[in-house]
DNA sequence: CGTTTGGTTGATGTATGTCAATATTAGTGG
DNA sequence: CCACTAATATTGACATACATCAACCAAACG
């Protein structure tokens, strides 16, 4: 069972449309869902794509690999969200993406995508707003690794994950406790840093009792201490519980 | 005189498309024009904002400033795009939007846009390219910052300049000096490294003969070598010379 | 003509990378 | 079930890219 993501921040006379939107390409793609093992490469870099994506459960991400073997994670998909979208407009996709865990994905071609999309302003208004979102994050990732030290950024990422993750109703927001199948190493290509260095910080965090990394699960002991290591780093507008939000959370669709 | 943006691989189906939504959009907005000087501060973070821009003349910048007062410019806007597209769907900005230089704007209010963008199938889908393409800039500048030394990413940023200005027309490919208001202090906040260090750095590229910054140029010495520094960071799938894309470049739009 | 802003350079400090060694765990084939 | 291998995690010693601090110059500016 997934969740549809939420939408913080957004006008609130967009809401139903988004909500429409959401549940009309859950019904297209459902009949096009697989089941994919960790670590499956859903997109090669380098290839033109036919088909947008719906993350239905599980982890993946977008990564870069360089000439020369660096790799850079570049964002990371949770349930509910659409990705690879550009397969409607590009021709080419410049980075991978990857399950991070075994995952289901549902998929449309982008030909039968952008039609429903150029028909239905529900869909459309759904597109535009995964694409806004995900720049959103960007924008916040940008800052993150332009200005933050290695421990601000490990911490801004997991009160990101926690987030997300409450946000959009599968972890309930006071749950320490959650699953992220990421490994050091790939924390560290996301974070821009070395593993041994995300090993390093992780090991601080965890003397001092502020979260614990281990075994695909992230444990938080001290969230006060968690998010004020990022304090800097946080989006001071952008507020992931719905209290804030100041609307309640969208109601939850089912689809499986 | 201003150029549209070009569009590098966009599926050919969409072009002429997002080529009337350049016109249409232009249309709409040429009403609406107004100069603003170097260093105006068009949208201020933390506020909710009426209006979405296109850039006719000047340079501007997306721009974070933390509670410590850290700063860090995301994203730098050029003639022909358009900016905060998001006013259409959140109703708060998390960064200040400032001009670089004197400037030529013009701006529609987010609901007269987004009414032609329901209506438009062409609006829409320029719209959803202007977000696209700033997700890509957005991709690759996270690999820069994620991975990249000081020198590789001051001669990414060099070589994406030069490469935009010259798809959009506003140079020819092979002009080696162009304008560039960035001071050395606000080019280190798009790096995320210090104004010093960029100095530094800036000084081994004019010692080398590579490229030259001063007085509000750029001046390329060695175009190959600059390149060649940037080259682990450059995605080797975007292309901004309109031969490698396959199709000439798009038509060109006057409208001052 | 002082004041500010942008730029330049040197001396020194530090966060993080690199190299190396060793557990620990997970997967794989016999 | 075991032996073998390959990931993953952990920790220490050492290296370095970049930050910080400090001083100074030049041009713009009110």
């Amino acid at each position: 069972m997934t969740r549809p993501a939420s939408y913080p921040l957004l006008r609130p006379e967009h809401r139903d449309s988004l909500e429409r939107g959401d549940v009309k390409i859950s019904a297209l793609m459902r009949a096009h869902a697989f089941t994919a093992a960790a670590n499956t490469v859903v997109i090669e870099a380098g290839t033109d794509h036919q088909y947008v994506y719906r993350l239905r459960d599980g982890w993946a991400s977008r990564t870069r690999l360089l000439s020369d073997g660096r790799e850079q994670c570049i964002l990371i998909f949770l349930p509910g969200e659409l990705f690879a979208l550009k397969s409607m407009f590009v021709c080419m996709h410049s980075d991978s993406v990857r399950t991070l865990s075994r995952a289901v994905l549902e998929r449309l071609t982008y030909r039968d995508l952008h039609a429903a999309y150029s028909r239905d302003a529900d869909i459309a208004n759904r597109c535009t707003w995964q694409v806004m979102e995900e720049e959103r994050r960007l924008h916040s990732w940008v800052v993150g690794l332009g200005q933050g030290s290695a421990e601000e950024r490990l911490a801004l990422l997991l009160v990101d994950f926690h987030g997300r993750l409450a946000v959009s109703g599968h972890i309930a927001a006071d749950t320490l406790r959650f699953e992220m199948p990421l490994t050091q190493v790939q924390l560290a290509d996301q974070l821009g840093i070395t593993a041994i260095h995300v090993n390093r910080v992780l090991k601080t965090f965890r003397d001092r009792g502020v979260v614990t990394v281990r075994d695909g699960y992230v444990t938080i002991g001290n969230f006060e201490e968690l998010t004020r290591t990022a304090r800097h780093l946080l989006d001071p507008y952008e507020r992931t519980t719905p209290e804030y939000v100041g609307y309640p959370a969208p109601a939850r669709v089912e689809n499986a």
